[in-house]
DNA sequence: CCCCCATGTGACGCAGTCGTCACGAAGAAC
DNA sequence: GTTCTTCGTGACGACTGCGTCACATGGGGG
């Protein structure tokens, strides 16, 4: 149940391809236009784009270009279809980092296959969110973390207020910029709430608490580089 | 920088494919025999898979369908390699869930681009941490849950479970699957606690907990399509 | 050297969460 | 319809995690 858009000027093919897609209950934009494509992007926020090379008014490649440059638009996935089969245009378009590529004439339903590939990928992989920092390691899909490949076990707020100081190791998190990713509050509050978690969180990295360091009259930050023994 | 296994009995394929990988910088492991492949990927955790369907010992296909039914493996990505051009066969190989297909003979360079543009995918996607799936927006970052908009609050035991059941959709998961995965119980265990949680899940999914939907004897299943009203 | 203030630390009580159990309801098999 | 199994549900006790407070510590400015 994803919403893919086609982009082709010929009518036959949108029109082929939409059917298929629809029997696999994929919901289906069509634009016959390259210019059309970038707004149609932007508001409707397809899960997959079906881009033709060839195009009137601009052409596939740098319609592509566009979508690949524009963050907004970066990682939607895209499958290339061209009439040229040669070798060269298809690694033109990988190259250029399209998802897959489709030579006509094609099966639509390989092309289908793909789709739901591609489609399938982008949300098992979206779970494989580990973050390596160092020695340390950031498990979101289980909220483990791992510190030398041992397991820590921590609280929901210890892992949120990890994963703030880990987010950027060469910055000085504030209170109040703690006090707001980690407990939501959006005025400055005096608490000793932060403090304490802070504590917690030291007592069970053991060894590696010395990696949190207090700036005094700041805040807190989590300096990777070796700290400098007692 | 990634790591890949290249599972086939033809040496001299295996060396061609190692070859371009290494130059485009990838670390690059080698299989030729089907029945070396599980343990291989629980012990070296590749990035992706090349796989040929035709292997001695084990053919492809059934190695390829061990993957994708442990959930250990299952979000490896795979793309399939094989003699047999025939569209039937590529179909074959994406409709069990391969990211991509690969027909002998091929170009090394596309292949390795192929490569590239899956990894891609997978490394993009990684880093967003929202995963919306029909009306739901899982929010992994921030450990919240939205249901058109609406947050919900979850304990974690309540959101891991959900994310282990919005992780596929489309597939049954088993009693034993979820206790493993949300509890981490390696063997089967009797025991109520996933029933009791299934049920706070619901409560607190309100209208949308009838997308949960009990698979009897096997397990839960969340159901994106509008459940049947009462 | 002294004082002030920011931070470290231990203790405490509350609220929330978890796993288990007993019982009832609902399917499935026959 | 009967029986057996599986699942839903409510209640309960134990435990964990949380925020607050009081007091200790320690650095910096005067």
């Amino acid at each position: 149940m994803s919403k893919i858009l086609v982009v082709d000027d010929e009518p036959d093919i949108t029109e082929l391809i939409s059917l298929h897609l629809m029997r696999e209950g994929h919901e289906c934009l069509c634009a016959t236009n390259g210019l059309q494509v970038m707004p149609m992007v932007l508001e409707q926020q397809p899960d997959l784009i079906v881009l033709d090379i060839m195009l009137p008014g601009q052409d596939g490649m740098s319609v592509f270009k566009r979508l690949r440059t524009d963050s907004r638009t970066r990682s939607v996935p895209v499958i290339m279809l061209t009439a040229k089969a040669q070798v060269t245009d298809k690694i033109n378009g990988l190259e250029l980092g399209a998802d897959d590529y489709v030579s006509k004439p094609f099966s639509p339903r390989e092309l289908a296959l793909r789709i739901t590939a591609i489609l399938r990928r982008t949300k098992i992989v979206t779970h494989v969110s580990e973050v390596k920092t160092g020695a340390f390691l950031m498990d979101r899909k289980n909220m483990k973390f791992f510190y030398n490949d041992q397991p820590i076990n921590l609280t929901t707020t210890e892992f949120k207020l990890l994963a703030v100081l880990l987010e950027n190791t060469s910055a000085v998190h504030t209170r109040s910029e703690l006090l707001r990713e980690v407990w939501g509050y959006s005025d400055d509050v005096a608490t000793r709430t932060l403090d304490t978690h802070i504590k917690r969180l030291r007592e069970k990295l053991g060894d590696a608490g010395k990696h949190v360091v207090t700036i005094r009259g700041i805040g807190y930050q989590f300096i990777i580089e070796a700290p400098v023994a007692a």
